[in-house]
RNA sequence: GGGGCCGUAGCUCAAUUGGUUAGAGUACCGGACUGUCGAUCCGGAUGUUGCGGGUUCGAAUCCCGUCGGCCUCGCCA
């Protein structure tokens, strides 16, 4: 019996007691259904809800159809909405009501299915991203992607409302020095000269603010060809914007009312501005990182004056080569067991380290002990070193000896683990922090020369410019990183916007005049032609919508994304292509080394 | 490139820690049943234990390699 699907009169989580006696018409998947010979029942599933469909044996022939049907069948009915009395279903927000259906047409079967869409239970992410079709299916995960939406259109009214323009940049533009590797696109028409695909439209938005469009913004797909993690695919979502005549504080104001929005319209939580400021030197003295999460202590703590005086060679190694020591108090640490804190050394040489030792702070029969690891050597400073730190009864303290950088990061890995380990982390709490003042440059000891720490168009503070040439690692720059929770949500500068400061900069990090007039002359160029000041930011759209969706991976995110290895396990792709394809492009494909 | 976790029926998991015929739920197929809502009941079919090799009288279990998934360090201006 054909039904009008095209004429559904409802959604399938919109009926209530009021409709009771309208005649309606559904359609949408068949999510489970109860066949008890005689009556048989169907729950009714769109992208509004479900709706209990009820088949009676003895209204014609829709009830013979329902007992052949299986889940995911789509089918259309039309029938009466009718109470459901006393077998109200109140986990539904339509179970007080059901439809006896008249006429049913079934549209499409089901196979079986390599898993059930009605299940909460996840098999593995691989299985669910072949048929991502199906796992988009349910409605939690569609939750997700109705966030992301909501998110998107906040930004895109936001930023409407406060007279930005969105103007697309090219996907097909120019590979470029510094930066992440690149995907590349070979020109048929230009053998052997390839497109990059764009890690992010900063120059062509740069040459927005020149042309004098004063506010940009765009919602825009950034790639990098780089290793995968939970919160990195190699296509991602940038909200991208830049604006004129301002410095950074316009655009962090202009930022926070966008971020106030997102909540705002997203979780229906009100953020407060101003966000919370830290330099970067302070964030990795108290946090060993340049992103700290904020909402929990444990913060490193320097104790390298007072280990001068301790005999143990490790740590007067470090003290010697010009390292430093530093600790960690974990409140409560000192009921971790052996186990635990085994394993937490055994992770900290797995990512580099050399070892991580640790005393645990006991009641002793003079007072306060030190017990277990490298309590013999710190026994002497003892008191000194637990008040110092702030270390009572019944916690455990953890030492890092080594340079700055590796005792930031051992250090900041055990605090964020140990977070987890000793459950410390607030729910619901929503740390928005901004990072300013990084070093423009940072020396990169492997290639023997300055690398930008954002990237080379990013502006010096004014009052450091004269120690570009003297002492170009305390030149402080006009960045900014907004952190929420420990995650880096989106990163910005002023611009650098004067040819001459840029020049300089190219300079420094080991970029010659041809190097810079041959990927840079256009942005060069247009530096003489009257640049304001101007500046900008992105965020990670992506990581917006896990964070506040309480997603765990990137992936939960986007649509179709890859797996670690950056295939998508949907299309197979990349693939092969054929010969004909290569021919046309000049290409020729190496064979792989064999190992 | 390095470190770690995982891989058993379509799916989720078990298998007394090396012991002989690899089980259960669910999905699937057949049947019963007029108020269920994870329907229930009866019956049936379903395995290259990821793959390859090794140790052993005997391997899902131990070892080596490999493939795949995930987490992570490097990398990601």
């Amino acid at each position: 019996m054909a039904v009008a699907y095209n004429k559904r009169t409802h959604s399938c989580g919109e009926l209530r007691t009021s409709e009771i006696d309208k005649t309606v018409t559904l359609a949408g998947w068949v999510n489970t259904s109860r066949d008890h010979g005689g009556m048989t029942f169907v729950d009714l599933r769109d992208h509004e809800g479900l709706t209990q469909l009820r088949f009676n044996p003895q209204l014609g022939s829709a009830h013979g159809v329902a007992r052949t049907l299986h889940n995911e069948d789509v089918i259309a009915v039309t029938g009466r909405v009718v109470s459901r009395g006393e077998f109200v279903n109140a986990k539904l927000a339509t179970g007080e009501i059901e439809v006896e259906v008249n006429d049913i047409e079934v549209l499409s079967r089901c196979d079986a299915l390599p898993f059930q869409v009605h299940d909460k239970i996840d098999t593995s992410e691989e299985l669910l991203l072949r048929y991502r079709y199906l796992h988009l299916r349910r409605p939690e995960v569609q939750k997700v992607f109705r966030m992301r939406h909501t998110i998107a259109r906040a930004i895109r009214e936001y930023f409407h409302d406060n007279r930005f323009i969105e103007i697309e940049t090219p996907f097909l533009t120019k590979s470029t020095p510094e930066g992440a590797r690149d995907y590349l696109v070979p020109s048929r028409v230009q053998p052997g000269s390839f497109f990059a695909l764009p890690q992010s439209p900063q120059l062509f938005k740069q040459l927005f603010m020149i042309a004098g469009f004063d506010r940009y913004a765009q919602i825009v797909r950034c790639f990098r060809d780089e290793d995968l993690r939970a919160d990195r695919q190699p296509e991602f979502t940038q909200l991208d914007m830049e604006m004129a005549f301002v410095e950074r504080d316009d655009v962090m104001t202009m930022v926070e009312g966008c971020v106030q929005r997102i909540f705002k319209d997203a979780l229906n939580i009100d953020v407060p501005v101003p966000f919370a400021r830290m330099t970067e030197q302070e964030s990795m003295d108290r946090f060993g990182i340049d992103r700290p999460d904020t909402r929990y202590g444990m913060e490193l703590q320097d104790v390298s004056a007072l280990m001068k005086d301790v005999d143990f060679r490790v740590f007067r190694n470090a003290l010697d080569g010009g390292g430093v020591v530093k600790c960690l108090v974990a409140p409560g640490g000192a009921a971790l067991t052996r186990k635990v804190t085994d394993g937490l050394t055994e992770e900290i040489k797995g990512i580099g380290g050399t070892g991580l030792p640790i005393v645990k702070v006991i009641e002793g029969e003079k007072g306060i002990e030190l017990s277990t690891g490298v309590a013999k050597f710190l026994q002497p400073i003892a008191v000194k070193l637990c008040e110092q730190v702030g270390a009572s009864v019944g916690d455990a303290i953890f030492f890092m000896p080594g340079t700055f950088a590796d005792v930031s990061k051992y250090l900041h890995y055990t605090r964020t683990r140990l977070a987890t380990i000793l459950d410390v982390i607030p729910k619901n709490r929503w740390d928005l922090l901004w990072v300013v003042d990084f070093p423009l440059v940072v020396w990169d000891e492997d290639a023997k020369r300055w690398c930008s720490t954002h990237h080379p168009f990013t502006a010096p503070i004014d009052e450091d410019v004269a120690m570009l040439d003297t002492d170009p690692g305390k030149v402080r720059d006009k960045a900014y990183d907004l952190v929420l929770n420990g995650t880096e949500m989106a990163g910005g500068s002023i611009r650098i916007h004067q040819r001459e400061v840029q020049s300089k900069i190219f300079r420094l990090l080991g970029i010659s005049d041809e190097e810079a007039k041959e990927k840079f002359e256009f942005l060069l160029d247009a530096l003489r032609f009257g640049a304001p000041p101007h500046g900008g930011i992105a965020f990670g759209l992506d990581r917006w919508v896990m964070l506040l969706s309480g997603s765990q991976s990137l992936r939960d995110v986007i649509a179709f994304p890859k797996t670690q290895r950056a295939i998508c396990p949907l299309t197979n792709a990349p693939g092969t292509v054929s010969d004909a394809q290569l021919d046309e492009l000049f290409l020729t494909v190496k064979p792989l080394p064999k190992k």
